[in-house]
DNA sequence: GATATTTGACCGGA
DNA sequence: TCCGGTCAAATATC
């Protein structure tokens, strides 16, 4: 069940493995060559990212490891009320203990929007939505879609800000321990057609606005980003860090669309907005720490905007 | 019919 | 007892 065998985990972690290598070469081949500078830029994060996914997916192999305590188990067996009882008392006691950091996003009118192409890959599910007490706006609670079927138990929160209605705060708790990858899965995430995706052409469109990040890593020690170039658009998207250097804070600005902006959106549609595009901010298999000015993002991102744009 | 969202109810912690 | 988080039936969408 939802144990991987070795093979299983082993496959994807040489494959990074190697992609590390390969990348590591590139950079030596740049650096020996009278190569731009920016072009090494581009490499280096790669690499750093490519050997933290491998770090990471060396950890969630680990019996012991966080893929045991943070998921509930993956097999609902638990169709008996006394098992789900049990697992819902185990899950509220492990949640305590799952990493969980807030991030705060910030439409910003008149710059571009993010929406899809930043997605990295993690779907998430809406599962309820609460009115807090003393904020003016309701609570959304998301969780990975994948929980049932892979035990993930990754779940997030988007609240939006009382003092700016453009401002959500979206809280994460938990990692994925599904078999999502972020960014480079992202694509496959793309590949998958979602309902709600088309419904919210027009929205996302029409929306067309950039998004301020500011992370603020709540338990985490650091934050990450990411820098991801398409085209013509350029992300920038943060992540929490877990080992690298630290970043305690920072502002990061989506700018990928010319268009201006039309906010003219329910929270709703908003809030779930913010739960998809912000998702890129949860790159926990990606842990890098810098910002690029140029990005070689098509080995690593296939996008097919044409799915989201179309 | 399958899948995602909405929303009232329920549960546990403070 | 209150409040936040989650569940699950009802509903919506494709």
């Amino acid at each position: 069940m939802g144990s991987s065998t070795g093979s299983e985990l082993e496959s994807p972690l040489v494959a990074e493995l190697a992609r590390a290598l390969e990348l590591a070469r590139q950079l030596e081949s740049h650096l020996s060559n009278p190569a731009p500078i920016d072009l090494c830029k581009s490499v280096a994060p790669e690499i750093l990212s490519s050997i933290q996914r491998s770090i990471l997916m060396a950890k969630s192999s680990d019996p012991d490891g966080e893929q045991q305590a943070a998921g509930d188990s993956p097999r609902s067996e638990s169709s008996s009320p006394a098992f789900k009882d049990h697992d819902r008392k185990e899950l509220i006691k492990k949640r305590k203990t799952l990493h969980k950091w807030t991030n705060q996003v910030r439409l910003t009118p008149g710059t571009g929007g993010v929406e899809g192409s930043v997605d990295d890959g993690y779907s998430w599910r809406k599962y309820g939505q609460k009115d807090i007490l003393g904020a003016k706006h309701p609570r959304a609670y998301y969780r990975c879609t994948h929980r049932h079927t892979q035990g993930c138990s990754a779940t997030k929160q988007v609240q939006r800000s009382d003092e700016d209605p453009l401002t959500f705060d979206i809280t994460y708790v938990g990692a994925h321990t599904c078999l999502q990858k972020p960014q480079r899965a992202s694509a496959s995430a793309c590949q998958v057609p979602q309902r709600r995706e088309h419904q919210k052409e027009d929205l996302l469109l029409s929306f067309r606005a950039g998004l301020k990040v500011k992370t603020e890593v709540a338990e985490l020690e650091e934050a990450q980003r990411q820098t991801c170039r398409q085209g013509n658009e350029f992300h920038v998207f943060s992540a929490p860090a877990l080992n690298l250097s630290p970043v305690a804070s920072e502002s990061i600005y989506f700018s990928s669309f010319d268009d201006g902006i039309n906010l003219q959106t329910s929270d709703s549609e908003i809030t779930e907005m913010i739960s998809r595009s912000n998702s890129a901010s949860y790159l926990s298999l990606v842990d890098m720490d810098f910002m690029l000015e140029e990005l070689d993002f098509e080995r690593d991102f296939q996008f097919d905007a044409s799915s989201f744009f179309s």
